[in-house]
DNA sequence: CTCATTTCTTAACATAGGTCAAGTGTTTGA
DNA sequence: TCAAACACTTGACCTATGTTAAGAAATGAG
């Protein structure tokens, strides 16, 4: 299999070759072109996606017009607005591919069913919340009380693939701060 | 069964009376005193923590000594460090009671082996993580975007009680601000 | 009941990062 | 291929929140 998906599963959990191509027929392939998007509020969020090619972005807009970035993710990630997606309510972000990227995703309902079809995959994705939940609160920690000079060195030691392929006024909504801010720190360091 | 423990797994899950004692068996029951720690940076976190009286907060300290509280917790929920819990290597974090409180509490092993004996327990922790994950974003981006105003009402509106029962200094500190800051909010709220 | 400690408030001053405005490159799509 | 849209930078100025320092009020242990 040519994807990470089925890797990750297997590395974390106890999966016979029977139930991992029950996950796998599970997943649709889709391609969306840069710029294309997946979700915009008020719409529910139908599928959350692992991307197997490419990047995308969600964000939300603020009552004065003004974007905020909460999600950044290149290939073997996720992606999704989970609230949305587990309450199946209407959202308040968007999904929107930021080079051209090829997902898997499922539905809802499908994934309701696989959890009961495949055990392995409610363990599979207790340990990618709970990771993830870790790194939320690690990212929480470090923008409550660390300066942006000092997030930004961190996304650069830890995400450096994300500033060649991502325009940094994305970069910069991500890590809290405007572009004008960014654009000093990047030019105080150069010196 | 007087915790509400057993109660929010029954809710989320499907799980037999028997499986739910086994459950109940698995967990210990623990005292602690106002101020009594349960975990100090170096040590690794042994157990997570269900609390089922009380209040307690977690916190690190940073390179200049400064605290800063990354949660506070009161009945019905969880707390722990679950980066040290989970990956079993040493904590930088402080766990201690804000009241003296009453606890059940498991072990790394222990909760591993009960994954297996009893999966409708896989899938509590995986809409547990889920539900803390979103939550945790949701922290996020209201401390990227809002003013400390904002935040001091939302957490006013959402978490009357803890402003009750937990000194203001800490609720500063998780809220991402400084006492005096917090008390010139206050002020200006009153007139 | 009382002294020590903890908690909270206030004020003067400092600063990181935001805002506004303008300008220069650089893509992109008709 | 060339205008329009996007991406990035720079500078002058502004503001929310931090810092430092002090004292008042509340709480708690002996």
């Amino acid at each position: 299999m040519e994807n990470k998906l089925i890797y990750y599963i297997r590395k974390w959990t106890d999966i016979t070759r029977e139930k991992e191509a029950d996950v796998y027929k599970a997943f649709e392939t889709i391609s969306v072109k840069k710029k294309q998007k997946l979700l915009i509020p008020g719409d529910t969020c139908k599928y959350i996606y692992f991307i197997t090619q490419g990047a995308l972005r969600s964000w939300f807009v603020d009552d004065k017009g003004v974007e905020h970035i909460y999600q950044i993710r290149l290939e073997n990630g996720w992606i999704s607005d989970l609230e949305s997606f587990f309450s199946q309510r209407p959202s308040k972000y968007y999904i929107e591919a930021l080079e051209d990227s090829k997902l898997l995703r499922i539905s809802y309902e499908r994934l309701e069913a696989l959890y009961i079809q495949v055990p392995s995959l409610e363990r599979y994705f207790r340990i990618l919340f709970q990771k993830a939940y870790i790194n939320a609160l690690e990212r929480l920690n470090s923008t409550m009380w660390e300066s942006a000079v000092d997030r930004y060195n961190n996304m650069m030691k830890e995400n450096k693939d994300i500033f060649q392929r991502v325009p940094l006024v994305y970069i910069a909504s991500y890590l809290g701060i405007t572009p004008e801010s960014l654009s000093r720190i990047r030019k105080k360091r150069q010196v």
